[in-house]
This record gives C-alpha cells, sequence and structure tokens, in this order.
DNA sequence: TGCCTTCCTGGCAGTTAATGCCAAGTAGGC
DNA sequence: GCCTACTTGGCATTAACTGCCAGGAAGGCA
C-alpha cells in the first residue's frame, strides 16, 4: 500500500500551495519565480515541477475536480427541471464544495488581476465546458421548433459560464461582500430578461 | 517623412507573417520556433520580437484593431437602438473587415487546437470587454427597472463574446461552409428565447 | 536482519521564449 | 558630405520547462 506516501504527498502539495499563494500575494504573480517557491518550501525545482506541471497549476490546478463534480450534479437533476435550472443548482453545489471563501477570494483576485492567468483559466475552464455540452443538450428538446440542438447547448453553457465569471469578477471586485449567488443571478437576469 | 521606413515596415511584417503561417499549418504552432521563423524569413530572432512582441502575436496581433473597430462601430450606432443590436452591428462589421476567409478559418483553427493561443486569444479579447462595458452602459437606463447597469452592461458583454465564440468555434468547424452571423444569431437566440 | 524491487527525489544539462544592451548600419535634413 | 534619428543584429541573461541519471527511502520476502 502506499498510503504513506500518498499522504505525505499530499501534505507537500498543501506546503507548496500554501507558500506560492503567500508569495504570489504578497509581489504578484509574475515577480515570483518558481525557483523561489521552490526555495521557500524546501524542494527541489525539478520535484516542484513533478507536483505541478506548470506555473498555473499552482493557482488553478484544481479546476478539473470542480468541473468534474459541476457534470455530476448537472446530470443528476431531475429530468424535468429545465437545462438553465439544472445549470444554476451545479453552479450553486460547485460553490458550497470550493475553498473556504477567504481563500477563494485570494484566489479570485489574483486571477482576475493577472492577465495571463486569467486567460489559462478560462482557457482551462473551456475544456470541460465542451464535457458539459452533451448533459445539456439531452435537457433540450423540449420545446416545439428545437433546431440545431448542439448550437443551442453549447450557446446556453457558454452563457452560463461568461456569467460566472462577471459574476465572481464582481464578486471579488466587491470583496466578497455581495452574494456570489445574488450577482450570477442578476447577470443572467440582465442577459435572459427582454427589455 | 518615415514614408519609406513604414513601407518596408509594412512590407517586412506581412512577410514573416506568411512564413509564420504556413510554417505552423505545416508543422503545428508548438513545433515551430522562433529561430526557425526568423531564419526563414530571412531576419534575425532580435529583430522578429520587435515586429512582434510575442509568438503569440504572429497568430493574433491584429485582434487589437478589430476590438478598436468594434468599440467604434458600437458606439456610433443610432442612440435609439438597444445594446444588443448595436453589438450585433459591431460584430457585423468586424466581420467584413477581417481577414479573407480563407486565413481567417485557417487562423481560427490554429487558435481553437492550440491551448496556449487560445488562451493568449482570450486574453487579448477580455480586454476589449471590458472597454466596451461603459460604451454599453449608455445604452441601459431606458427600462423601468434598472438596477445596477454595470453587472447588467457586463454580463451582456460578456453573454455577447461567449455567443461570438461559440459561434466561431462552429463555424471552424463546419469548414466555414455555414456562415458565422447566421451562427452568432442562433446561439443568441437560444439564449435569449424563453421556451 | 539483509536483499531486492519500486518509486520518489535532486542535480545537471539543455531547449525555448523573451528582454536588455551595445555596436554597426542606413535614411533623411542641413 | 556631415549629423541626427531610427533601425538592425549579435551577445548575454533570465525564467519556465524537460530529459536523464544517480542516489535514497518504503515495503515485500526470505
Amino acid at each position: 500500500m502506499t498510503t504513506l506516501w500518498e499522504r505525505s504527498r499530499q501534505v507537500a502539495v498543501q506546503a507548496i500551495l500554501d507558500t506560492a499563494v503567500r508569495l504570489f500575494a504578497e509581489q504578484g504573480y509574475e515577480q515570483t519565480t518558481i525557483a523561489q517557491i521552490a526555495r521557500e518550501a524546501g524542494i527541489s525545482q525539478r520535484s516542484l515541477f513533478r507536483y505541478f506541471g506548470t506555473k498555473e497549476d499552482l493557482v488553478c490546478g484544481d479546476q478539473e475536480a470542480l468541473g468534474e463534480l459541476l457534470k455530476r450534479t448537472v446530470e443528476q437533476q431531475p429530468a424535468g427541471m429545465s437545462a438553465w435550472d439544472a445549470l444554476r443548482a451545479g453552479f450553486e453545489v460547485v460553490l458550497t464544495a470550493n475553498h473556504p471563501p477567504e481563500r477563494a477570494l485570494e484566489l479570485s483576485r489574483l486571477i482576475f488581476e493577472t492577465p495571463s492567468l486569467r486567460a489559462r483559466y478560462i482557457e482551462k475552464r473551456l475544456r470541460w465546458q465542451a464535457e458539459l455540452v452533451p448533459v445539456v443538450r439531452a435537457r433540450l428538446g423540449n420545446g416545439p421548433g428545437h433546431p440545431a440542438p448542439d448550437t443551442q447547448a453549447r450557446a446556453i453553457v457558454a452563457t452560463v459560464f461568461a456569467c460566472i465569471d462577471t459574476a465572481t469578477e464582481l464578486w471579488a471586485g466587491h470583496d466578497g461582500r455581495i452574494d456570489l449567488a445574488d450577482l450570477y443571478d442578476q447577470c443572467l437576469a440582465a442577459v435572459r430578461n427582454h427589455g
């Protein structure tokens, strides 16, 4: 059994992560080098790259797990529920499963104020966005005219993520004082309510 | 007058661009090095970096000009026009001002299949998005209840770009056989038409 | 306890993108 | 024909990665 290895690996990952996030917050992402993180975390540069494939993964590495959770949650919503409501439910679950709010806020700020990081983050997200499309498509086709369900599903997923992104940016801008789910609802309402 | 300089610069830029895009198409983006492009274009590596700040700019470098055009076009739409229609008009203008379709298709495919390129592209797009928000906000406030116009404007802009992105990806996937503007309209309809 | 397999770790060298610096060249004004 | 402005290319350097190899620790087995 590799239990000990796994456990010490977890500890190491957490220690590196804490060091990295602290340094990023102190001196900015671009100004912090891998060498410095490795030194302060007491690990070799080479091993750091084995834990985290890239520097960006230090910030947005665990997005994959959240993407998986989102997909599963949306799938498990009752069959009658609309695609929009199912996605909204999934978003809610991911929110509660995420980092503690303080840390999430710190990470969000870092991502939003570092253009290259933000772009990478969105790019990663786009990958699991694609996996969500078939799940959403399964909830369409009820309406009378349902032209090009694939196009429809992609557009819906893309829009939901655009709103999540916008809401998160506003949330970080307000230092987390406004409820994130409320902001998301406002964004979606601005888009879907015809004026 | 720096006319001669400007002109020879234009020529040089085009020659480098052609070389780069050809090599990217032949052997892929990651597999092509700056050294190779410089060598085949008959220019020093140092100068190449002066023409194009980064390797990514060889592919999505002229996006800035399009962003400017988009913003100006949206601004100049008649005052009564809704934000959605103004953005749609801007999109249309950008489409016609873009590369010839064949080249645009090649570039789009390259961007969508190369993660680092796509990230860079997103990063650039996020910048115009931010600049468009005040322009769009100026077209709101007409409705009866207009809560948080900033949130509203951001959500609208983000959604429009999400639909542009989705439409472009579908367009590239269909080898440009389906009209891009039509795809965009379908995406937006899927989002805004309550079912 | 001693050996062996397996996996992890660190160091070293090398690649690639990107930046700063400085010397050499070239266009245009006087 | 000189002087200034601007460009170009070569050199050195940095930072993110990657491949390779030697050394070491964990766990199984006699």
